[in-house]
DNA sequence: TTTTTGCTTAACAATTTGATAATCTTTAAA
DNA sequence: TTTAAAGATTATCAAATTGTTAAGCAAAAA
């Protein structure tokens, strides 16, 4: 199976740092996205989805902390790491940072080691296996054996529709962004138009013939069963 | 619903240290358990499972990176937080520290506010389930899944209209002033007219059918629960 | 080579959403 | 009590979003 690189995003506007950062989160095996501002930040997370974020206190325009707030708020973003950087060792200002939701705070001037031992620890704790079978009514989809089941009968579906499948499934009931699914199927290098995810729904509706797939307009889509 | 306590060892060799943290982890609410020394703390992880280990490095007997070593070999404690204190602000062993299996690591002299908010975060981070809800009174906002639910029954609300009881309700009782609004939800590009927040409270107050967003005049608008 | 299968896109229909304008109400100040 | 400002309400319309179908490619299979 693809091993999926782990997505970093970070926002600083000092080129030095950034180039820094990168460059030893890269090495490590991770993939970088960099930002020269807060608004520029909040652009690129939504564009990405990364799984953790850097985030320089002080920047132009949306600071840090602005940029942690805004982005708290959309449930894409709940679980996504985040990680304050900043030149103040101010005591209450580290308080203020972790209760603005951050999970962690580093001081400048930065070690890359100690930085890549933290991104490695938290990344440590927030891995989780997932089960290869997953049951759900008298639906059963097998991401091992790439099979669907429904009542007793065997269904096909293509690579990219049992992906999609899959991923929806993975988490029933939660919201899946459009970004979120291109990100997850089709990764951020390729890059596809509007109507595919849509009609990959729709065949994935059809073949199934189960209403299981709602569309949450705005948003994205999400798997339900309606027992 | 009962609340089951947090429980968090602490393990060092100086009575002071140990009495600071366990006042201020208790009057936050934590259930803590102490330790005078390595095997100690081994003794009392063992019999209490705590969800959270804090430990000295340094301490007679195994100091703190070899208890972190033998918990980590077993099973039970894969996944128990462990927060290191030490009086070397030494770079080495931070790393040394975090590659251990630790999930943080404090340099004394230690503030208790710090701890204290570095221990909710990773709390708020790992504790199992992680729910995107907010509930007030008979209201239910599920941020992940997209749904509002009052009194059993599901209303739907459009996407603007979602993010922005979202946005209120996130902190009810705190007074969001327009501009706030405006550049939480529409953000600093877009300029959408004066009228706008209104007509979309409106849709909300309606499709709610429920008096919990209050206008404050001259200021901006906040949510509030009436029970 | 030909056929089949899967993926993407184009084109258009259907639907929903969100912004604005216009008008009414309320509120607070004069 | 009058008046002006801020907000509430309503209807309307344009824009955005999604559903659906058909068609074109490219890669894999026959």
């Amino acid at each position: 199976m693809e091993i999926k690189k782990l997505k970093v995003l970070i926002a600083d506007d000092e080129p030095d740092i950034l180039e820094i950062i990168s460059y030893n989160l890269s090495a490590e095996g991770y993939l970088v996205i960099t930002a020269k501002n807060g608004d520029e930040a909040i652009d690129r997370a939504k564009k990405h989805q990364p799984d953790l974020i850097i985030l320089d206190v002080m920047m132009p325009g949306k600071n840090g902390m602005e940029v942690c707030n805004i982005l708290r708020l959309q449930p894409a973003f709940k679980n996504t790491l985040i990680i304050f950087l900043t030149a103040l060792s101010d005591e209450s200002s580290e308080i203020k940072g972790l209760e603005t939701g951050a999970d962690d705070y580093l001081t400048k001037p930065i070690s890359p080691k100690v930085l890549l031992s933290k991104v490695n620890a938290l990344f440590r704790r927030f891995s989780k296996e997932e089960s290869s079978v997953l049951q759900l009514g008298d639906l059963q989809i097998d991401r091992e054996k790439y099979i669907i089941v429904h009542k007793g009968e065997e269904i096909t579906l293509a690579r990219k529709e049992f992906e999609l499948l899959s991923l929806l499934a993975g988490k029933p009931g939660k919201v899946f962004l459009r970004n979120e699914i291109l990100n997850s199927i089709w990764g951020t290098e390729v890059i596809v138009g509007d109507r595919t995810i849509d009609v990959h729904i729709r065949k994935i509706r059809q073949k199934l013939n189960l209403d299981c797939i709602t569309t949450v307009k705005g948003v994205g889509y999400k798997f339900e069963m309606n027992d």
